[in-house]
DNA sequence: GATAATACCTACTAAGTTAGTAGGAATTAT
DNA sequence: ATAATTCCTACTAACTTAGTAGGTATTATC
C-alpha cells in the first residue's frame, strides 16, 4: 500500500507552495532545494500538476510554479490520485477507475465479499485524504513552528 | 495504493479454506482450480502462508493445506502485512517497519505534518483490515449464496 | 515394496514499473 | 542580447512483479 514518490514528492512541493504568504510562485530550482527532491524530477511532477490544474506556472525569467486555487480548495486525495493512480487497493472496488471482477481477477463476479472488504478499505482512505487539504497541513505546520519557537 | 496478486490471492485462498465444513484440508491442486489461481504461484504463497503459522500442511498423498487456527482468529490485516509488507503508504508512519524520516526521504523529522497525515491513513486502514477475519468473510459468503438460492 | 500424488525448495526469467537523467526548444524579464 | 526559467521527448538502470521450471522428500494406498 505503499505510496510512490511522485505522490509522496508532489505533497511535499504542494505543502511548500501552500505555506507561502499570499499568492507567490516559486522556480522549480527554489523548491527542489526547500524539499531536497532532484529539480529535473521535480520538474516533471510540477507540470503534471499544472496540467490537472492543482497548480499554473509563469515562464521565462523569474517564473515559476503558484498553487491554481486556494490551498484550502485542494485536497491531498485529489493529488495522490493524479500521482499514483485510484486509492482502492483493487481495480473492482475503485470508484475512479472501476473494473468489473470478471474482466479483472475474479472468476465470479457476483457476491464477491472480498470486493466488499476492498471498497471498505478504499472508503476509509479517501475519507482521510479527501477530507483533508493543503490549507489544513499548511495551517498545523505553521502552529508547529510556533511551538518549537516559544520551546527553544 | 494497490495490493499485489500475493496479497489478493492469498485473500482468495484463505476466503475458499474457511468456507470449508469443518477442518478440512484442500491440496494447492483443489485450491487453483477453485480460484483459477496458477498452482505453482499458489503453491509458493501457500507455503509462505505455512511458515507464517496461518495455514498448516499435510504431505505426502492425501495431502494438503488447512487453517492452522479457527477462521475467526485470522484477520485479513495478518495475512496483507505478510504478502504486501506494511499497511502506512510512508515507510516513517509504519508502526511494523518504522523508519524515521532522516533515514526515509524527509529532510526533516520534527514536525512534519505528512507524517501525521500518513499515519492517519494507515490507521485507516488497519482499522478495517485488522478488525475484519475470515470467520466474518466466510459468513457473509455463506449468506449471499443462501440469499442467492432463494432469489432463484 | 512400488506407485502416484502430494508438499517442499531453489533458481530462473520475461515483462512491467519506478525513479530518475539527458538534452534541447520555447519563453520572457531585465 | 542574455540568462533563467518552463516545456517536451526520449532514454535508462535498477527494481519489482508475476509467474515458470525442475527436482527432492514424504506418505497413503495397492
Amino acid at each position: 500500500m505503499k505510496l510512490s514518490t511522485k505522490g509522496d514528492y508532489a505533497t511535499r512541493a504542494l505543502l511548500e507552495l501552500s505555506l507561502l504568504e499570499g499568492p507567490r510562485a516559486l522556480s522549480v530550482h527554489e523548491l527542489s532545494e526547500r524539499t531536497r527532491i532532484s529539480p529535473k524530477y521535480l520538474e516533471q511532477i510540477m507540470r503534471r500538476l499544472r496540467t490537472a490544474n492543482i497548480v499554473r506556472s509563469h515562464r521565462g525569467i523569474n517564473g515559476g510554479y503558484e498553487l491554481a486555487r486556494p490551498s484550502r480548495d485542494i485536497t491531498v486525495g485529489e493529488v495522490v490520485r493524479l500521482m499514483d493512480g485510484p486509492l482502492a487497493p483493487s481495480a473492482c472496488a475503485s470508484e475512479s477507475a472501476h473494473v468489473p471482477c470478471p474482466a479483472y481477477r475474479c472468476p465470479t463476479e457476483a457476491g464477491c465479499v472480498l470486493r466488499g472488504l476492498w471498497a471498505n478499505v478504499r472508503e476509509a482512505i479517501a475519507d482521510v485524504l479527501d477530507r483533508t487539504t493543503f490549507g489544513q497541513l499548511a495551517e498545523k505546520q505553521r502552529d508547529a513552528r510556533h511551538v518549537e519557537a516559544y520551546a527553544i
